[in-house]
RNA sequence: GCACCCGUAGCUCAGCUGGAUAGAGCGCUGCCCUCCGAAGGCAGAGGCCAGAGGUUCGAAUCCUCUCGGGUGCGCCA
């Protein structure tokens, strides 16, 4: 239980006795109140609105109301003075050792620490990657992999259990054209010359070794041949080709997913219909005419009569069809379908796209919540583009040429932490620049530098201080720590709400930006140290203060690598 | 035409699901730096949170409208 959940049970017991006592009318609603840190660490260590939210319902003033809170706060062992400011405010300062305490419950608590119960075992599905099976992964995959991720680990250290998924887009259009792709190079690997790739093809040399494998396991059997004799074949061959190098593109950023579904065995399990028909039955799909497009009305249009599910009865601007006019499925209706058996093993859904599928969210949301009769929660995370740079300059693609920059090799340049944790030092809805010179420099407006290096800084104050030969045995005495010293314990027992927060809000960046708060308090009470010796955490003269301050460090080293951890992100023992 | 995302310091971005005087880095100005670990430190200037209404004890945050940017918009995946 953090130190905020505690009091907020402190707070609703004092409510409880100014009920019994009479001084508060019974039966007030409490919801809206909070005990947080203030903003500004004057007011205290804590501060609650109980008085503002509860004063109008209760009929009394904010100030009044405060006023009998008061009192009853004072008389708790762990408070050392309470005030009532500003509109009604109460603010909360809390002895010393609750702080030292907190320290010795972070080392404690080592790689535990900060993890949290809110999650209380739901299951939570999160869809993340699930890149078209038709060629290596590139940098436009790489975000949302990372994001969906850290969003995966953190929710699991918040205490839901979680299932990472992949949905395989084995069923479409793009695969036929990837079998063709393999077909073509099949042909080569048999000593054909196939000349330029044509037009609409898939033109990676990545497909060459399928080729050659088809060609080595069916010899000439499929030359020449109609497609109806092959295609099945060459796709599922070159889909699992594909699938295979995904996986370990996706292995360089340690990434693995539990479970990879495949659209083809979705539409073979006859999952659609069962979708279909549970909608039909409620009359949410209806054979109706697509309405034409707004605005600009292409010429060829025609309207056709196809079975659309009514998503406008859930906020969509159109009725979406399900169907092709041929009877197959669309990548609508397939996808209608997956989710519904997602839901049907999981209490809450999210996804993670990217952001040029934004136009599709709401109509998967809108069959999610009729499918499951809105019982299962499901977000959407859209994840906007990076931008490459290379020193301010953007780097060079042409897709038509083959020559995108792959994950693989941004990652054996820059390597997986720095690509990870990068990933992260922005909301996922605001575009990022990635520059690869930027990444890797070592200076203070690097983040992934800086915390690090904070991280590193710690390490090796315990291996300077074996080399002074400091004695640092025994228990050490946390009363030792002087104010500023307490403050950094103050920023460190934040980390369980920074988790709890970006979890509920799946916003695993929160945890970059808290990590870099963090980064900078240590570095600027280190800093303290060059002005004046006698704040340097080793104290050659004084083995006790020493031993109390290698623990403070050793708890904030605590913290940053949990952190990280939460991220996907290795901590540096030293910097290079 | 419609929908979605966005508009916060000169620049790049945070802002803890509605809290107190809106923050950080870069850049700028001025001092300091042979320091436990170089890859700097401290301080300062800089804002009508795009604009206008509304909701309430209280709004950068929620609602409506306007302006300005990005993206998407047929049975594609």
């Amino acid at each position: 239980m953090t130190l905020y959940a505690r009091f907020a049970d402190h707070i609703d017991a004092i409510l409880s006795a100014l009920e019994a006592e009479g001084s508060l009318a019974a039966g007030v609603e409490r919801k809206g109140v909070a005990v947080e840190p203030p903003r500004d660490p004057s007011h205290g260590d804590l501060a609650t609105n109980a008085a503002m939210v509860l004063a109008k319902k209760a009929g009394t003033s904010p100030r009044a109301l405060a006023d009998l809170i008061k009192p009853k706060l004072e008389a708790l062992d762990e408070v050392e003075s309470v005030e009532v400011a500003g509109p009604g405010f109460i603010n909360i300062r809390l002895k010393p050792d609750v702080w030292t305490d907190e320290l010795s419950a972070i080392l404690a608590g080592g790689g535990d620490y900060g993890r949290s119960a809110v999650g209380a075992g739901q299951r939570v599905n999160v869809e993340y990657v699930s890149a078209n099976p038709t060629g290596p992964m590139h940098m436009g995959h790489c975000r949302g992999a990372v994001v969906g991720d850290a969003l995966a680990s953190m929710l699991q250290y918040a205490g839901y259990t979680v299932i990472r998924e992949y949905y395989v887009n084995d069923a479409g259009g793009q695969v036929d054209v990837l079998a063709r792709s393999a077909h073509l190079r099949y042909r080569e690997a048999l000593g054909e010359n196939i000349g330029e790739i044509p037009e609409g093809l898939y033109p990676g040399d990545y497909l060459k070794p399928v080729g050659e494998k088809l060609a080595a396991e069916h010899k000439d059997a499929f030359v020449g041949k109609p497609e109806s004799e092959w295609l099945v074949l060459f796709r599922k061959t070159a889909v699992a080709a594909m699938m295979e190098m995904i996986r370990a593109d996706l292995a360089l950023l340690g990434i693995h997913h539990d479970v990879f579904s495949s659209e083809a065995e979705v539409q073979a399990a006859k999952k659609p219909e069962a979708a279909e028909a549970t909608l039909r039955a409620r009359g949410l799909v209806y054979d109706g005419m697509l309405e034409a497009p707004k605005g600009e009305t292409p010429e060829d249009w025609e309207p056709v009569e196809l079975p659309l599910f009514r998503s406008t009865e859930y906020g969509d601007d159109q009725d979406r069809p399900i169907k092709k006019s041929d009877g197959s499925w669309t990548y609508f209706g397939a996808d209608m379908a997956y989710h519904f058996q997602k839901a049907q093993n999981a209490d809450q859904l999210i996804n993670i796209w990217g952001a040029d599928h934004a136009g599709t969210v709401k109509r998967i949301k809108a069959a999610v919540a009729a499918l499951t009769e809105g019982k299962v929660p499901f977000d959407v995370k859209l994840v906007q583009m990076v931008r490459l740079l290379r020193g301010g300059e953007p780097v060079k693609m042409s897709k038509r040429a083959g020559n995108f920059v792959t994950l693989a090799d941004v990652v054996n340049e820059v390597g997986k932490d720095v690509v990870r944790f990068t990933m992260l030092t922005r909301k996922a809805d605001a575009q990022m620049d990635f520059d690869f010179a930027k990444v890797v420099e070592a200076s203070k407006d690097n983040p992934v530098f800086y915390v690090q290096y904070a991280h590193a800084r710690i390490c090796s104050l315990h291996r300077r201080a074996a080399e002074a030969g400091i004695d640092v045995s025994g228990v050490a005495d946390l009363s030792l720590l002087d104010a500023d010293e307490l403050a950094l314990v103050k920023l460190g027992a934040q980390f369980p709400r920074v988790v709890e927060g970006a979890a509920t809000a799946h916003e695993p960046h929160r945890i970059a930006f808290y990590l870099h708060d963090l980064a900078s308090a240590l570095h600027s009470q280190w800093n303290k140290g060059n002005d004046d010796p006698a704040r340097r955490f080793l104290q050659p003269d004084n083995p006790a203060l020493t031993r109390a301050r290698l623990e403070l460090a050793s708890g904030i080293g605590q913290i940053i690598r949990n952190g990280l951890a939460i991220m996907g992100v290795k901590a540096a023992q030293e910097m290079n």
